[in-house]
DNA sequence: GTAGTCATGTAAGAGGTTACATGATTAG
DNA sequence: CTAATCATGTAACCTCTTACATGACTAC
């Protein structure tokens, strides 16, 4: 149940309301975590039915109104729960490894290209996490200075250094596939070339995809 | 889809029944993609009633039977189909990096108690999946033998080092997790040492920042 | 006989995706 | 007035996990 921890940790932040969650949350890859909105608000009902969200509904405009959340005392401990307790691993299971595993089943021009887009998946996302980094560094980043001002002082450097260190993993991850998926051109050049065969086939797996 | 595309794939090294398939994919990490029985039955009578498999009822002993499962020509074709188009790509959603980035959280034993399992549980799968490269190159696993017994010669090389590639892939994913754990552990040396004592740390946040 | 393996299911529920839906407010 | 943004939902569907269930066969 991790996106219930995530809004809670959001949360600890400063109030807010769904809206503005869903916006930290939707399709961005900005953080750790993604969701829908469709999956937010529901949560965010249960969240405040558990008794983990105190909401507050204010005007706005003259006929609207909207609800700004805010994390409880029981939201709090049930946060603190979570990151006291160890998470369980399932096994990894991701589609792009698997069908890499089962390359000799598509073309070659078919495998280049997914090997190709594999590089610049990784390649986009390492540039926004890069970017991300930097604004950690330079506190650029609205909710992380928000989150200082309301924590203590002595408490600064381990909070920048945790968004820090898990978006240095995600950085890793990147270029980890980006090495990967390179293996695996350089692999299928070899093959192809040595095999010289009747492929209709040749071209050389120069990385495509810039930026 | 991918459960049904593994089974698929599978299944062209040789017609099996449920129960050998869902001892492949059971609990195992020898595969690229695992589930449980509950699962794998309803896909097979899924894809059975679906034209992509066909069955061939055994008896076994005296009373008993079972189904040999076969892959189909359609099954083929969509096997195919899986393999040329390029699947998307989702966002990230790891359970770890996100607890990561909520360290703060945490008391500092906690915080390195969950680092070390991380090294742990990945130290666990980089030794599972080197044994499975060597086994790959030593023809150790019967699937695959059985698998080069029934495509051509020619094949032989790019349906090994496809195997093997993707291992290779799980291999790297493992170290590159080993590595970040451990940038975890001295962070928190370096924060803890010069922080000074064994306090606990914050009781509450969370953060980070959208673009 | 009995334990382990072979063999095959169903059901409830959590978590996630995609689509369908609505309406007020604000900036131009 | 009109488009973008703020704001909030529901519903259908798929995938995966966990648990409940059953029974025959085989080696000891």
């Amino acid at each position: 149940m991790s996106l219930r921890h995530a809004l809670l940790a959001v949360l600890t932040a400063e109030p807010m309301t769904g809206y503005q969650l869903v916006k930290y949350f939707d399709g961005t890859v900005v953080f750790m975590w993604s969701a829908p909105h469709s999956q937010i608000y529901p949560e965010l009902q249960r969240m405040l039915k558990g008794g983990l969200l105190e909401a507050e509904v204010v005007p706005r405009g003259r006929h609207a109104e909207k609800r700004i959340y805010s994390i409880s005392g029981a939201g709090r401990a049930e946060l603190r729960r979570w990151a006291e307790e160890t998470s369980p691993y399932q096994s990894e299971r991701d589609p792009h490894r698997l069908k890499a595993a089962y390359m000799e089943l598509a073309s070659p021009e078919a495998a280049r290209e997914q090997l190709n887009a594999h590089i610049r998946h990784y390649r986009e996302r390492l540039g926004i996490w890069e970017r991300i980094v930097e604004d950690i560094d330079d506190r650029r980043i609205p909710l992380l200075r928000q989150r200082l001002r309301t924590h203590p002082a002595d408490q600064y450097e381990l909070i920048v250094e945790a968004k820090r260190f898990a978006f240095q993993g995600e950085i890793d991850r990147a270029r980890m596939e980006i090495d990967w998926a390179g293996k695996g051109l350089a692999l299928l050049d070899r093959l192809h070339r040595s095999a010289g065969a009747s492929g209709p086939v040749a071209a050389s797996s120069a990385v495509e995809g810039g930026a």
